[in-house]
DNA sequence: CAGTGGTCTAGACCACCCG
DNA sequence: GGGTGGTCTAGACCACTGT
């Protein structure tokens, strides 16, 4: 069942994906909305605040929601996007090597958290890209919520398998971005001597942490893109 | 005039700040929470919303809203926030710089975007943290948006006086993260090979740019934190 | 089962922008 | 002035969680 915020959402992102409202363009305002989807204002309005939660479109007093521009659509490494979504929006060509896969207990510290150690899985994965190595992952998944992983899925997307496969509701994560030295593995797999780290803390929408993750970049390729609105509050 | 659903954000925010509500912690029900400020409850999700927005609460069917884990908090580094804001609430001791202040055209070519050169001012200045100088800052502050920056206000937060004196709304914002040899300017004002550069698009509300920004930060002292959801649509 | 959040409605008034 | 989005209301029904 879908929600009817969620079918207009949809279908007005069809409409800009496809080049039906250009950026810079104005959408139908939101009276006009809710004749066309024979809704209520308020809804139309829930709708319209999902296409601004993913910086698709900014609305303006008075003057109506814009179409924000997508250059950065091609980078929605930020937000919280598979390794494998990205190469399918970005027609890479990709491939993915499971160097480990084991289980091993999560490590105490990470990133800031008070974590205990906890059973999990771990999952080394080197992810070649147009022939050439250019990241390492690193994945504990908690055995609390994941008991089992199938190594053919690991060499596939782990988010399809969690979210379709086991019906995973993975909803935010906190991400840490810094430049390091390379751990001697990594520096061996990617073959240089810095690199770039992304540090991720995943959680589920009832709030249960069930993924930690550490990925390796080579420096030269690395690009982290974010799209941010100010609060205020 | 401050909306009922700001004042009521703002006011759970206050409690959740000052501990009276603490991480893991259910917030009060909707419905409780719309006979404690006297409104509808459509009017207490929105301010909910706000909160969820900000990465501070998780809601959860039929369980309620948790208040999420602060570590992040401390690092609003994501987001849109200026130098100053930073520093202030982590108590780092800093000092600015400014090293340019002059008109000058911004640059063609930013990031990915379809610019043309606009008459802008530029603005260099180096940030000095415990003594060390630790970020270098090139703003180009387009001039169709703010004709003139006094001296002083370049050396204070840039963001108070744009928001505070001079009205703007500053809304959101793209960011790209990479990893790049350093200029030779900034190589001998951080004393480094190496650098990380974020670099910035800012927009007002009503969609209009008015600032460009690339930083150059010490890698090894730089940090780069992300508070994201997982957009599904 | 009672209590929670998720969705939706059909109004209303206001602040703002633009021609 | 006419159109836009921002706020707010007082209901309603549903889906989910916990005990």
């Amino acid at each position: 069942m879908e929600s009817k915020q969620r079918l207009i959402a949809k279908d007005l992102l069809a409409k800009i994906k496809s080049g039906q409202y250009r950026p810079g363009d104005l959408l139908p305002g939101e009276v006009q909305l809710t004749e066309l989807y024979g809704t209520s204002r308020e809804t139309v309005r829930k709708a319209l605040r999902h296409l601004v939660d993913l910086g698709l479109i900014q609305k303006v007093r008075g003057r109506g929601s814009v179409v924000l521009n997508l250059d950065r659509y091609k980078f929605p490494i930020s937000g919280l996007t598979s390794f494998k979504e990205l190469n399918a929006s970005q027609g890479l060509n990709a491939e993915t090597k499971v160097l480990v896969l084991e289980e091993r207990p999560s490590p105490e510290y990470f990133m800031t958290a008070e974590l205990t150690s906890e059973p999990a899985t771990f999952i080394r994965r080197l992810r070649i890209i147009n022939g050439e190595p250019d990241v390492v992952d690193e994945d504990f998944i908690l055995k609390s919520v994941v008991p089992e992983i199938p190594l053919g899925e690991a060499a596939n997307s782990l988010y399809r398998y969690f979210e379709d496969d086991l019906g995973l509701d993975i909803s935010y994560a906190t991400k840490l971005v810094t430049f390091e030295k390379a751990p001697q593995h990594v520096a061996k797999l990617l073959q240089v001597a810095s690199v770039a780290v992304v540090r991720s803390m995943v959680y589920l929408q009832d709030t249960r942490l069930f993924q930690l993750t550490t990925s390796y970049h080579r420096p030269d390729k690395f690009e982290f893109s974010d799209f941010a609105r100010r609060q205020k509050l």
